[in-house]
DNA sequence: ATATCGTCATACTCAGTAGTATGTTGCGCG
DNA sequence: CGCGCAACATACTACTGAGTATGACGATAT
């Protein structure tokens, strides 16, 4: 059990850091420096650079699911289910924007080809991840268009018009201090609305 | 008018290896290998790496603009002009999406923080080229909000909606050698079809 | 008290890479 | 024809940064 918090504590720190200057540009010891600690503890429970990325990419997509899958699977009508999805969703984008930045470098380091094969063995797991994830919208979406609800061609293609809506606030949010709370509802609103109204929902 | 032809070749070859491995990892002998060449010859026309890569971003953004602003300039109806518009950025995605990719990048970079202060200035110049061609369709958006056709609140956070499903193709689009008229086609509708019912239009 | 082990810190190695300094070659021009 | 310059190639330097090997130190068990 203590391994574990040892560990979050890392993946917290490696987040910040990859973040704020990038997994390439980010060192080990930009980490451990975070810390206030050296290379040393980081290697004690991470194998690698790329392992460690992986954990902090995985934590942030458990954020994910673990704030939508309980909508996803709720019993309400749909178009309700798919707006709480959505909120639930830019929510978690501006609570964990750190995490959240990291899973976007996945998909860019996915993009870019990572280097070994067993990187890209790791990451097409990742993505699976993020394909399952995606399918938590696109099942609710084939749903309600099923049910007159939405409009839309090819599902795969809403899915990720309205995930593009959702995630857009993480390439340009900065939280503040003060009055944070007012500005992200609002962010919150209307970016969900945004995405609703990709679909044809109201 | 030589030495530019010379330095496109580069920033062509440049694009294609920022988007097959990243900046970071792209090193200035990869790209030389690239073109058959040694270092010698990019330091001939570049001084640094990070000069090279604003010039690829510099490219991509120009593609884009000299596609869209005829468009925004023209005088047709808000509606066509905007579908026309949208279309026209969808298409430059997946014409030149070594130079998109690229650009995605230079929006990482600006979120991460660049080195050095003289990147940072760089980097700055970069982002107000972006905003500038956000304020494109932007301005469209409220000409057309004014005449009761599109539908949103915040102006700023509409065309970045807009932008966000238009720009979506280039992190999953890959160019296949046969049929691929057809499905590109098929991507340009869809997703400008998206992008305006973010904002309410048909 | 001492042995053991988990948790780190210290001190390296070594490969890769940005940038530089200096050659080399061909081509236009007087 | 040879001079000079543009357009590179070659051969360095200097440094960063991933990964490793080993040491130190406190807690816990016996």
């Amino acid at each position: 059990m203590e391994i574990d918090s040892a560990r979050s504590v890392i993946v917290d720190a490696a987040a910040k850091c990859f973040t704020q200057a990038g997994f390439s540009a980010t060192s080990i010891d930009d980490v451990a420096d975070y810390l206030g600690a050296t290379k040393g503890r980081i290697y004690h429970y991470y194998r690698s650079k790329a392992e460690l990325f992986f954990d902090v990419h995985r934590h942030g997509m458990a954020l994910n699911t673990s704030a939508v899958e309980p909508i996803a699977r709720s019993n309400g009508l749909v178009q309700q289910r798919l707006k709480e999805m959505c909120r639930a969703h830019v929510r978690n984008m501006l609570d964990n924007i750190d995490y959240q930045r990291v899973v976007l470098q996945g998909v860019e380091m996915h993009l870019a080809g990572a280097t070994t094969p067993k990187q890209r063995e790791k990451l097409k797991l990742l993505m699976r991840e993020r394909e399952q994830y995606e399918g938590l919208f696109r099942n609710v979406l084939i749903e309600g268009r099923d049910e007159g609800e939405f409009q839309f061609e090819n599902p795969s293609f809403a899915s990720k018009a309205l995930l593009a809506v959702l995630n857009n606030p993480v390439l340009w949010y900065k939280p503040r201090r003060n009055q944070s709370d007012e500005e992200k509802q609002a962010i919150i609103e209307q970016f969900s609305a945004f995405a609703l109204a990709t679909v044809g929902a109201k």
